[in-house]
DNA sequence: CCTCGAAAGTTAACAGTGTTAGCAATTGCT
DNA sequence: AGCAATTGCTAACACTGTTAACTTTCGAGG
């Protein structure tokens, strides 16, 4: 069942394959940008792969598998730009990488408002966070990159979170503290994390959906105060830039 | 061309056909609510209420304007739900008042996920910000409530609006002031109600969205705290009740 | 009261979708 | 070389929105 190599699949039938199955999602996300979210159909990729429909079974298990592996792999994207505009400032402190994370969320969602969608924008609470689904590890993946900064910014000790916290109720937030790296973060502080990450995802959303055009035509500045009170919330000392 | 009432289109006929009308609508989001944003489909309703899709087009021009005309009706219902929980409080501040619209908001999108979900969570910048349009105007009716409310809490005087505006920049917020029935109010305490608008449904869609799911069970006192934090912006004296 | 015309609803059909079953062919490993 | 897994195809079913043409119903005016 394997090449002389090892155990792994196979090796070079195996290589195709992920060409194929990387093909697949880009002429989809292409399908997705040019054409809005309902021309992303299997007829519609296969077509314009130069092949079937049914044929496109042989690598998802149906429109809905392939979605959720579009949105992953989108949710990846999303961590590597945000890690990137991260790293594009390396002797900064953690206050300025997470602006700079923070940007780079609203720049990526405004530039790429039709995947934004497809991330953020859930007509139901399907299958997308539920557990063990590829797109659910992915979406941690992005959101680790944003807890890892404010992990960071915490250690800094200028971060003050909220008096009068109900530890019957914060204490529901253990389970994020799991996924931190067994930081012995308090619950209080994951408690502002949760609330600026609210601020933020609200902030980009309402923007990138259009629900801010009734009113502003640049909502940048809006936003760039926002970022600050979600900063200031976060202990982050340093000044704008 | 009419009865012998006066002008209006006749009388009689055109009660049976705004009947059928409604009870379009009504099938149509009760498809929505039982079985998701995907059933409700012209042949499903038109099954539903026993006859076939073809005749719906008497009704409604396609499924794209039955869609548009339930979520007008949506934004109706969520305002008159808004201004029910606003004049619960009769004796009360415009703080107060807002607060309880505020957490009727709230309430509103989680009893009503689904639909919620069709007002809000717009895959593209669609028909539905087009001016003209019934679903635009119920819109406005709707964040009329909300935008009523803080103007009457402005005229208290305790707003305090950012300083540091470039009021060539708050310039483009004069055209929300159009809709202010005539209140002189400054670019810059408009600038606080777009922003005080944007952080609640950022608040709000990201809990019905789903988009908590990974953090809280329960997010009720994270919303308190954020409308706290809205009302404390908008000048609102009241202590939490 | 009776007729006429507009409105409502029908069936048939077209183009498109996801999905399954069954078959042919290619391709790589033993 | 031959075997077997993989790949892709065609045909088909059930579903969607939409249009055209036809029939029925029913209200209003003479």
């Amino acid at each position: 069942m394997s090449s002389s190599a090892g155990t792994r699949p196979t090796g070079r039938r195996h290589r195709v394959r992920e060409e194929a199955l990387a093909e697949i999602l880009s002429t989809g996300r292409r399908l997705l940008v040019e054409e809005g979210p309902g021309a992303v159909t299997l007829r519609a990729i296969a077509r314009e792969m130069g092949m079937t429909a049914p044929g496109l079974y042989r690598y998802y298990a149906g429109h809905r598998d392939l979605i959720q592996a579009l949105t992953s792999s989108l949710y990846d994207e999303l961590a590597a730009a945000l890690a990137a505009a991260r790293d594009r400032h390396p002797d900064a402190g953690p206050g300025e990488q997470l602006r700079a994370a923070c940007r780079e969320l609203r720049h990526w969602a405004l530039a790429h408002p039709r995947e934004f969608g497809l991330l953020f924008a859930k007509p139901d609470a399907d299958a997308d966070t539920t557990p063990g689904t590829a797109a659910h590890d992915s979406g941690w993946r992005f959101g680790g990159v944003l807890l890892d900064l404010m992990v960071r910014l915490w250690r800094e000790g200028t971060i003050r979170p909220p008096t009068g916290l109900d530890p019957a109720w914060t204490a529901q937030l253990a389970e994020v503290r799991e996924h931190l790296a067994d930081e012995p973060v308090p619950l209080d502080v994951i408690y502002v994390f949760v609330a600026c990450w609210t601020r933020l995802y609200g902030t980009v959303a309402v923007e990138v959906f259009g629900h801010l055009d009734f009113a502003l035509t640049d909502p940048e500045p809006l936003f760039e105060r926002t970022l600050d009170g979600i900063l200031a919330d976060l202990g982050a000392r340093d000044a704008r830039p």
